[in-house]
DNA sequence: ATGAAAGCGCTAACAC
DNA sequence: GTGTTAGCGCTTTCAT
């Protein structure tokens, strides 16, 4: 690769300045017509290549937001890895934070935001997250991916918005769904409509929308005078703390009516290891989700969940930020997404 | 947000050059241990992240490398978005593309590489596939995203790998899979298996693969004394276009025995069609796909296809890629990577 | 309308 | 082991 083509040898070629170069590219405006089209010309000529880096480094800004993921939506296991033809995993469909990150390259794309794809495996570590945050203008990150002093650290530089977060430090903003209705209207309807009298509940606190799951779930059941359950812990991305709360579960001496599970993914592979135990769902438990993400529509029967507009908090996230990194600060913290209770089959209802 | 933190804030308050700390980050072998521990701690209580534009700038590198794609695989058609809750549209799962990035995603992952996530509708804008490769040390592109001229000029700055392509131009690698075999594998089952005469073909030849895949088809044809019909064109991520051809197969007096598609989705959408005319696959007529794609895993029967290693593409392609910045030239410009046919039931086995 | 020149924040010789 | 300093390639006043 032969030296890098740059602004001076394009204006040399041109028989302009350097400033004239810049300007034809950035405020075509300013310059004259036919000059425009010299360096235009020479620019072609020599396949002149911008450098993002210089340009950035002088203006101030990338032009680029950060996505910032943990590693569980990226890394599979190994042994899922090597077989490719695992049937029907729920890792084959889109997950949560598959689907939260399509809305974001949709959005970035329609704005032409370039999009930094980052992520870690421990939801700690500092390089990695620094990396990204000096490479853009603004960063997306998923709730408790980032830590505290990170949060402030990157939320020092940059806008930060976390993905169903709570605003934890000054600067950084948060998507919110409203996560505690949809679980009122699920375990209403387990309820209501099924009279189901014990239930269990996996899942975990690690973050506020998981927070707000347990609450709906927990304050819905109190009020209906149903005794709440001890929370057996359950991590998406962690099949197996799945499978081992389901263990306990059959080891109980009664088995619940309903396994309320706060998120799809638990839901899915819970269904799974009951099947395993000889337990047909909903026949003799019913079991249900949270998200709303592909695998929940294919099994049979349909998984009962709570759906969030998943690519709608991704999009979301991008305007939020787009406009924070604009100055223009939104009114609204989070836009005012809703999710909504979907029934299926897994609850009982036919 | 006040003013941004530099070395220069880092190197006062640490009470050393900026020299120091830039190497305190970068090659701490160089440094007092005790000089860094001031160092570090003087950046945490800055809260420094160090800007990659200005690094990346001084070094002539980014760390990062891109991905150049299609819009199609980006951008839903309008009411596909709309409709959250469309059923089984092959868009719910993941496609060839969304299986490449994935391999991509995570072998950039695991090489501690950044990932700018670029692409356009339209295969030849200009502004965006130049303003990708202004950030990046490499870039990835699929196969037919770039244009000739834009191969050139992206190429002649940094090391460009085309996934499926072919070696355009000096300094572009490609990732090649085998698609020829595969098809010929395929369509010899059809023949020696199933004996059927008379096929139909739906592609199209835009890419140096989708020719192999029709070279095989068509040479396998041809060397069995079937005679070889004319290519119905079909493009993914235009199920229309796929419509169109399944329409007027139907139009014709006589229907073939199978209908050979150079896509899953391709694939997928015939046979969607042909349910809908009244036909059903593979009793009336048999259908077979290419790329291996969930969809195509899904349907009732399982689609026969060819499969393609998709996340095998796209981490070969990072790999690569990045021997090529690093200045390591791999001996094989494309790593062998095989395409095997995978029976399912729509050729007409059971 | 165009040019000269001062940075932007960091790296990497080179000197001490 | 640490400091000095000259860039890296571009943007952007300020003159002209």
């Amino acid at each position: 690769m032969a030296r890098r083509i740059t602004v001076y040898d394009v204006a040399q070629r041109a028989g302009v300045s350097i400033a004239t170069v810049s300007f034809a590219f950035t405020r075509p405006d300013k310059v004259k017509p036919e000059t425009i089209k010299n360096v235009m010309a020479a620019a072609d000529a020599l396949g002149y290549v911008p450098s993002a880096s210089a340009r950035g480094l002088a203006r101030g800004r990338t032009g680029a937001i950060g996505l910032y993921a943990y590693d569980y939506v990226l890394e599979p296991p190994a042994e899922e890895r090597e077989a490719e033809d695992v049937e029907r995993s729920a890792r084959l469909f889109p997950l949560y934070a598959d689907e939260v990150q399509r809305g974001v390259q949709l959005e970035c794309r329609s704005r032409g935001l370039a999009l930094m794809i980052g992520g870690n495996r421990a939801p700690d570590h500092l390089p990695h997250i620094i990396e990204v945050a000096g490479r853009v203008d603004g960063l997306i990150a998923f709730a408790g991916a980032l830590s505290m002093p990170h949060l402030e650290q990157a939320a020092g530089r940059i806008p930060v918005v976390e993905l169903g977060g709570e605003a934890r430090v000054p600067g950084a903003r948060t998507v919110l769904v409203d996560n505690r209705q949809g679980m009122v209207d699920l375990t209403r309807h387990l309820i209501e409509v099924h009279r189901y009298e014990r239930f269990a509940y996996l899942g975990e606190l690690g973050t506020p929308e998981f927070r707000a799951r347990w609450d709906g779930f927990s304050s819905t059941l109190a009020e209906a005078g149903r005794s709440v359950p001890q929370m057996l812990p359950a991590h998406p991305g962690n099949d197996a703390t799945t499978a081992a709360a389901v263990g306990s579960l059959l080891q109980a001496p009664t088995l619940p009516d309903a396994v309320v599970c706060d998120t799809d993914q638990a839901a899915v592979v819970a269904i799974d290891a009951l099947g395993r135990a000889g337990l047909s769902v909903p026949r003799d438990i019913a079991v249900t989700g949270f998200d709303g993400i592909v695998a929940g529509r294919l099994i049979e029967p349909r998984l009962t969940t709570v759906r969030q507009p998943m690519a709608g908090v991704g999009r979301a996230a991008v305007r939020l930020l787009a406009a924070a990194v604009e100055g223009v600060e939104e009114p609204s913290q989070g836009e005012d997404l809703v999710a909504t209770f979907s029934l299926g089959g897994t609850c009982g209802c036919s």
